[in-house]
DNA sequence: CCCCCTGCATGACGTTTGTCATCTGCAATG
DNA sequence: CATTGCAGATGACAAACGTCATGCAGGGGG
């Protein structure tokens, strides 16, 4: 018998998750969460096998999560379900040590599998996934990073120089590199780009 | 008992709907699918009594199909079950004559409660957003609208004049137009807001 | 010690943006 | 027919943006 804990802000498919799970006849949820900080309250009480979670959380996020179970090296697998098929996102889940990572956009019986394979000890990576993240590595700077997330926002350059407490010219300097990086032509476009490949 | 098909294009959220939804004795899961299209030829084969669907789907939204169902007259009831608490989306979901409107965020079993006060003929609304949706009209139009999704994707005035067989100072006008009502202080913002309210 | 690398700043440049006031053509309305 | 209204265009202006060459301080590492 497989025991799990469920993380997973949408109270609907939170839900849905959990008969969907139900109805295997070799796991039991023992309980679920609606944020990280529950989730966390949730494995120390019930002791799960493995945790499934998504990414998006209010307070901690799944690979906070994750990273927490790595560190107090709890025995509890995890396996990461998100929406988001974004490369850095699951380099960033790798290198905190999860067992799985699927896309929602998979059949609904692969968690079932999955399930099955990370309890067994092995790993449950979406393929297609695991092939762009070593691909492509983020080429950004922490202050690329920073700059591009203000000004994603709608910040000016002058604005950003503020919060940042940098010259306004410098910013720009910062704003032209990345978009350079990024081989896009202005703020908006590599805002979306590094977005969308979880680079953010 | 009560028949539905399912739209969702998340696989994995709609297999676990669909278990949900299976649990319930007098609730018949007739078919699902993964996008608009795929989902309008189900209801035609299936006829069932009611339609639970979310709104982002490749090709047709959730929308869409429920003003296809309204013109065709069909006597399939809707029910639209999204992520996204915009007011806008669902002022269009009531004029394309939806009978349920619910957020993910709502608890599991509401979603087969609404299920069959829709099917008694009644109208399932999420309450706080109900209150929303008429405090806050839409103040763009169709230009504004255009232009700003546009320019939303990092395209400058130019490529959108182009696109849209304008003037780049057109576009500029009206760019200024929709930044202008939306009380922003430029592009970025004011997409951000549009898309925020769902005026797109 | 010197060299080079990194992080940040500066200034100049041309382009794009955002704002206005003004103008045109066209259709609806009286 | 004249009048009004609306969609779109124009042109001018200041501000913000994107690019680039250059400068400068502070560390390492040779």
């Amino acid at each position: 018998m497989i025991h799990i804990v469920l993380a997973e802000d949408q109270a609907m498919v939170r839900g849905a998750l959990s008969a969907l799970l139900s109805l295997e006849s070799d796991i039991e949820v023992l309980g679920s969460a609606a944020d990280g900080e529950a989730a966390w309250r949730e494995l120390q009480r019930l002791k799960p096998d493995v945790l499934v979670t998504d990414i998006e959380m209010p307070g901690l996020t799944g690979l906070e999560l994750a990273q927490r179970i790595q560190r107090q090296e709890l025995p509890i697998k995890v396996i990461i379900v998100t929406t988001f098929a974004r490369p850095g996102f699951l380099r960033r889940a790798l290198d905190a040590g999860v067992s799985g990572y699927l896309l929602k956009d998979a059949p609904a019986e692969h968690l079932a599998e999955a399930l099955r394979t990370v309890h067994r000890g092995g790993r449950a990576i979406d393929p297609q996934l695991a092939l762009e993240a070593w691909s492509e590595a983020d080429p950004l700077n922490d202050r690329e990073r920073q700059v591009l997330r203000l000004a994603g926002e709608g910040q000016s350059a002058g604005d950003i120089a503020t919060r940042l407490n940098l010259s306004h010219g410098t910013v720009r300097n910062y704003l032209s590199e990345a978009i350079g990086k990024l081989g896009v032509s202005n703020r908006i476009e590599a805002y979306r780009l590094a977005r969308q490949k979880g680079w953010l």
